[in-house]
DNA sequence: AAAAATCTGTTGTATTTACAACGCAACAAT
DNA sequence: ATTGTTGCGTTGTAAATACAACAGATTTTT
């Protein structure tokens, strides 16, 4: 029996299937793993895609070409990480973007049908299996949701408080730690780093906020708009 | 036996389940059909959320407070809407928003774990409905990371060519026809209506583009940036 | 057909934001 | 202790954006 990497075992598509049954399950899944060079297409735009991908070793890169051909490299998937769930799901004819091998890589491919579609009561952690898949839909969903709550909000204040207010209630406090830089926190908000710091400055003036680092309190004060 | 409104039959969760086999696989999840009066919660902030709810007559508001008891309404569903699948199949512990109901309604409400852990083999939509809960899952994360590839761009010149962008990509072709209108296209790009109106003016005087109402082509000097 | 309402483009001005540059503090390596 | 390095705040200036107001076009209502 194979040994898979230990970056296998934490991907959230596998919590709670331990080793022995996770190995009998990707036999029934027929779950394949590939090496692929570096810079070599795992998938190709344009494509159909029935298959997810979780990256054993290496790294991935989501890659968009835009209509003049232009490319980005929307994000990298490391070893662990999972990639094209959304377009297997969906059913999508046409993947609008390109997954590339960061560097030399094996990935492991798992048709997404076969997910879905359970097989004889054989293997028992299919439901299981399905139930993490929707988390993890389910799951980014929300995070991209909430993302979209604030970066929709106009001006840089605006997002601030939008974002520090949810920090502050997922916290159920006042004052709370972010997980974000400086730096990493602007581009997540997509703002000026800069400008976010002085704004940050202007309303610790205005008595509307404390701060040092990444921990932040909101005053009373903070609840005009 | 019941008569379900047509909008249920629309709702993506049943797309491919037929009239009769709909009613006998709603009872097999013992789904129950709820009146709401204006006004009333459907699901509250901070409780834990195990089931969808499909608006089958009225209309819903997605209502989030933020820390300081500002309300907003993030979203309205309407009759055939789908609501609180990614909390409930996230089973997140505490619900970040409210669900209220607009106007009298009458709403439908699924248990999730129903839906996710099968049945006896008796009712034999099951694994299609698991699908479907799959597919808008998926097709809303898509929607989601579109939108925010384009509003995370700098600047309205570059939201703009980048939603241009993928429209035509998504058309397979330099002209093509969005469904917004300049306030709905402004709203969805988080711009301001007259100031995206003018840097459209800018680049078609620039000669990077044409438009005439909804009709927009993309030129061949647009490929700079 | 006339009137009203809506959508769109334009312009000028006020405000906001991005950008670049720099100083300072914390921390790590030498 | 000294030297880099990194992250953060600050400032001034240039550029971009929001805002308000209006005019022309288009669509809907009467």
């Amino acid at each position: 029996m194979k040994i898979y990497p230990p970056a296998l075992y934490d991907c959230p598509l596998f919590t709670g299937i331990a080793g022995e049954d996770l190995h009998s399950l990707l036999v029934c899944l027929s779950a394949n793993r590939n090496n692929f060079a570096r810079e070599s297409f795992v998938f190709r735009a344009e494509e159909k895609v029935e298959s997810v991908g979780i990256v054993l070793s290496g790294g991935a890169h989501i890659v968009q070409e835009d209509f003049w051909g232009n490319r980005t490299i929307l994000a990298r998937i490391e070893a662990g990480g999972l990639f094209g769930e959304a377009f297997a799901c969906a059913g999508l004819e046409k993947l609008p973007l390109s997954v590339v091998a960061a560097e030399a890589s094996e990935i492991m491919l798992v048709n997404c049908g076969r997910i879905l579609s359970p097989c004889t009561a054989a293997c028992s952690f299919h439901a299981l299996l399905i139930k993490n898949m929707m988390r993890v839909l389910a799951h980014k969903n929300i995070l991209l949701t909430r993302k979209i709550e604030h970066i929709t909000r106009r001006g840089t204040r605006a997002k601030l408080l939008s974002y520090l207010s949810e920090q502050a209630t997922l916290a159920g406090c006042a004052d709370f730690t972010i997980p974000f830089s400086r730096q990493e926190l602007a581009d997540f908000l997509a703002l000026d780093r800069s400008a976010m710091s002085s704004e940050l400055g202007r309303m610790r003036d205005e008595g509307l906020l404390r701060f040092s680092r990444n921990r932040f309190e909101l005053l009373p004060g903070s609840c005009v708009r």
